[in-house]
DNA sequence: GGTTCAAAACCGACTGGTCGGTATTTTTTG
DNA sequence: CAAAAAATACCGACCAGTCGGTTTTGAACC
């Protein structure tokens, strides 16, 4: 039998567990045994920190979820520059998704989720949201400092930079490109902010 | 007991009966019980017309992305100006869903099945190559008229507004914001076009 | 215009396998 | 030796697919 450990390192051994197999099969396809298996671990061991498989993934969630926010935010308060610190930000996201691809598949399970579960769309919401605001703080300062162009509110924007890159990385993700998908999230970028700068603001 | 229909009117039953449960449950919580329960059949007519739940979901998807890659091809022939071209492809797009919201949920299903399903992938490339294919083309003359600047390969500009668009769509379809979605997706084509036209071009 | 009949379409009770969750037992630890 | 942690055998709900049967249909024949 396995050693007794302390409940945070048990729960953080199974999460890691339960996304490399929700990554690997599916949500769906994962059973509770697959994920004690990975783990090293018995249904009794889970079934001591989580009262049920649902119980195991919402709390992962969030903790997924608090740490994305987490690092974006750090990353956007270390610019002051409105366009760097897009790329800084877009990078960042890149780089969470790069090097660990079966979180950004197990993201693409979550978004899934989402569609039909209350409380995984509301921390979606409330993350996305706060976000987005901040973003769209810097795109007021970009505004101001004569970067950016002023004839879009910058709410509109800062949600659109967003949902864009996020979309684009799960296309890739379908479609098993993930590597194309941090190329042309970068393109992406390039363009968005091409369409974002001061010089031609006069028209449309 | 059910009148005798042809094979082909009782397919295109099954299938919507099937689009629209998958909308409501998603994929795998969807029973072969409901889909024939919602088509007014029982699974001895699925099972005559279809030799498993996966065949029945397979040929739907095919057709599908048949339908909507004609819809759009034929959307970009009436068109000879670039960005009113794109214009129009983006507008028939979110009406292509706006007016069928468990098409646009199904997709985002399909999009995970995706991932580790061969088939539905290779379906997805393939639609999406010739799309983009044909998005190329038309940034292609756009650059030859001076519409669009000509600083970034046309192909990776059109696969870059094509999986954009379709992704944003599909993260506010998980965030139950279909609404939303289709206001952000004219914002994005906003900012993306300007980003692509021509008047400055040089810099960058 | 009716009767027959075989093929096609359709029905639904049943089966066999799967898997989340539980109850009980065993092990570890302080 | 308690009491917490972990292991495991087991249960029951669930559901895709099967199969023996029933109904419909249209054509062939009277």
């Amino acid at each position: 039998m396995a050693k007794h450990e302390p409940a945070d390192v048990r729960r953080q051994q199974l999460f890691m567990a339960a996304l490399e197999v929700v990554g690997e099969r599916g949500y769906h396809r994962t059973r509770v045994d697959d994920i004690v298996a990975r783990a090293g671990l018995s249904k009794g061991a889970l079934y001591h920190q989580f009262s049920s498989k649902q119980d195991l993934f919402l709390t992962m969630f969030r903790e997924m979820m608090e740490q994305y926010r987490d690092r974006m935010l750090e990353a956007l308060e270390q610019i002051d520059e409105a366009e760097a610190a897009f790329r800084l930000v877009y990078d960042e996201f890149a780089q969470h998704f790069e090097h660990a691809p079966h979180v950004a598949k197990g993201m693409l399970e979550f978004y899934l989720i989402s569609t039909r579960d209350e409380e995984i769309r509301g921390i979606f919401r409330e993350t996305y949201q706060e976000l987005a605001e901040v973003a769209a703080r810097i795109i007021d300062k970009g505004i101001e400092q004569g970067e950016f162009s002023a004839d879009v509110s910058p709410r509109e924007v800062a949600w659109t930079f967003m949902t864009a890159g996020d979309g684009l990385i799960l296309v890739h993700m379908g479609l098993d490109m993930a590597e194309r998908g941090f190329e042309t999230c970068r393109t992406l970028l390039d363009i968005m902010l091409r369409g974002m700068r001061a010089h031609d603001a006069a028209k449309e």
